[in-house]
DNA sequence: TTTTGTTTCAATGGACTGTTTGAAGGAGTT
DNA sequence: AACTCCTTCAAACAGTCCATTGAAACAAAA
């Protein structure tokens, strides 16, 4: 029994993993180093969670789980909206969960995930499926949308493109801040860069929808 | 003295290295195997690179000279060329350096530059400058005569766009197979691939010069 | 109080790892 | 033949890490 001030060992393990993990990434992080920040002993890890490989994949998990919590897809949506109000709360909303609203440890662990896709490891399979396809489906939706007649894999090539856009501020974050250090993605100029993205994808959808042949808006 | 066909002791690491390293990434990469696949002592590595680090980065910087060898980024670009063609040209090759062209170890050479990009070591900023730097200010060139006018932000903003349809190539690869056999990048659509990212990215670059306030083509 | 089940602990096992060492081999040169 | 330099080698060093173990502490139930 826990109140809800004070954690019980496994919790204050998943908060410490969090930190470390976000760190250090898998590799680096040593189940010590977890356990001295928990305030808990080595053997913790595995009389919780059977192993430290099992610990990361319960922070990936709460932190997918948290992200969606915090930043859904369908953000102030309803029936009523356009594709394209529906395409910019989906790119806000992907860049926020995906490289952080400013909370550090949040976009640590962004990278963390980005290692799994990366470096694929056993577990990616359960967290694409769990996480990732019904989020994406969603984005197919929107295009499907926007581009009437259009094959799936033009759809589905469109869709790659948009996040595409979003990804690279996670994939070369530091090449960016190198490049110039407003291309960053920063809680300041999170609009302004969702305007963009929507906006130079707007360009590229309705460039492909010019050149689709004999296909009207019937 | 080595003859053209028998490679001396340390070429045969940079070979061996290049396979281990590339299958199994640096911290998962050991010398003893790189040794016993290059027929070697394990104080090779040691001897003749310094360190594991040090060979590993002798692989990649070998890895960049080789792919930038064998796909320039301006191939078949004269003065004459119109900045599509030129956009088309460098689209392709980032494509074939980037995912390889066939070549399976070259394919993961690629990874272990992806992962230099999403967690960056100590000799990020060298590999950076020496062999990132120059290609992508050719893309901004390239994108600065597509947008007459543009300020640099926007040109760069595009640029970012561009790039990043062709990096979740190889950031989502494993995501992308799931999703559809189609939409993974190989050898045999790779022509029809960088033909829709130089669609949709024209078609973004033309929303955007439409939406610029008051600047001509003058 | 005794019993029972859960949780914590220090200590250690067991396996890898990158790197060093000092000797041995071998090819030229003096 | 003796010396020198470069290269190779087996062995070991020094360090790290995850996971286990068996006992102790604790709390709730009997």
């Amino acid at each position: 029994m826990e109140t809800t001030t004070e954690l019980g060992t496994r919790d204050r393990l998943l908060q410490a993993a969090r930190k470390v993990f976000a760190q250090a990434g898998l590799q680096n992080a040593t189940v010590r180093e977890i356990c001295t920040l928990a305030g808990a002993n080595v053997a913790a890890v595995s009389y919780y969670y059977g192993s430290k490989e099992k610990l990361y994949i319960a922070v990936l998990e709460d932190y997918l789980e948290e992200a969606e919590r915090r930043h859904p897809r369908d953000l102030g949506i309803t029936e009523l909206s356009t594709p394209e109000e529906r395409l910019r709360a989906y790119l806000r909303a992907f860049l926020l969960q995906t490289l952080g609203d400013g909370d550090p440890i949040t976009e640590r662990l962004g990278k963390l995930l980005t290692q799994e896709f990366v470096e694929p490891t056993q577990y990616f399979g359960v967290l694409f499926e769990r996480h990732c396809r019904a989020k994406h489906d969603l984005l197919l939706d929107i295009v499907r949308k926007m581009l009437p007649g259009m094959d799936e894999l033009g759809v589905a090539r469109c869709a790659s493109s948009i996040i595409g856009q979003c990804v690279l501020f996670d994939f070369a974050k530091e090449a960016m801040s190198r490049m110039s250090p407003d291309l960053t993605l920063k809680a300041s100029n999170i609009d302004s860069i969702t305007d963009f993205i929507l906006d130079f994808s707007l360009g590229g959808m309705a460039r492909l929808r010019a050149s689709q042949p004999g296909q009207g808006k019937a």
